[in-house]
DNA sequence: GTTGAGCGTT
């Protein structure tokens, strides 16, 4: 939620995002406002969150009205300091210019055939490109790769693990042994009885 | 109270 005062989000196709890495966790839209707000129109600012913690997941959306806006703001805000971190600013896959973006940057030198071009076409003497893969792998390289394997195992794991338990197979069999079990259940069906004085037993002595 | 690759809704 934006606390722009906005009753819901403005379209994606007409607004350029900008993808903000590697903020901390406790960094919040609030702080990024003024920062990004200086370089153009921010339309809207958007950090995803847990639901369950609320917590921040590292990492916001930028939301700039104008592409060149947006791009100054990439130059000037990408691997900034905040709060003791360096965050990195990229463009978001969503929007009108998705085509164009590679990696982040938006390719606006179309691979065009010069006629004056050469059979020579050295792809690999981007000096920009350079920079930006070095700056990028520096905070990889310093994070535990264990850790973050891990991490996403146990997740994936526990999804899986509880989509598990909702396939059909399980289900069935689950419940052609309960059918026979809740039918006998029922013939007693003193089971509410039991179990509420039993409650209330338990409350009585605790009371 | 912690963590650190990535792409998003209230």
């Amino acid at each position: 939620m934006s606390r722009f005062g906005r009753s819901g989000p403005p379209p994606i196709r007409d607004t350029y995002s900008l993808l903000v890495l590697n903020i901390t966790f406790r960094t919040t839209a609030d702080d990024l406002f003024p920062l990004f707000d200086k370089y153009g129109e921010v339309v809207d600012i958007y950090i995803p969150r847990d639901r369950r913690t609320g917590d921040s997941r590292g990492f916001a959306f930028v939301r700039y009205k104008y592409e060149d806006e947006a791009q100054k703001a990439v130059d000037r805000l990408d691997g900034r300091l905040v709060d003791g971190r360096e965050m990195m600013v990229q463009f978001a896959k969503y929007g009108p210019n998705a085509e164009r973006i590679q990696k982040g940057r938006i390719m606006e030198t179309v691979p065009k055939p010069r006629g004056r071009s050469r059979s020579r076409s050295p792809r690999r003497g981007y000096r920009d490109d350079h920079r930006g893969r070095d700056s990028r792998r520096r905070s990889r390289s310093r994070s535990g790769d264990r850790y973050g394997r891990d991490r996403y195992r146990e997740r994936d794991h526990h999804r899986r693990s509880r989509s598990r338990s909702a396939s059909p197979d399980d289900y069935k069999r689950r419940g052609r042994d309960r059918s026979p079990s809740r039918s006998r259940s029922r013939s007693y069906s003193p089971d509410d009885d039991r179990k509420g004085g039993r409650d209330f037993v338990a409350c009585t002595q605790k009371h």
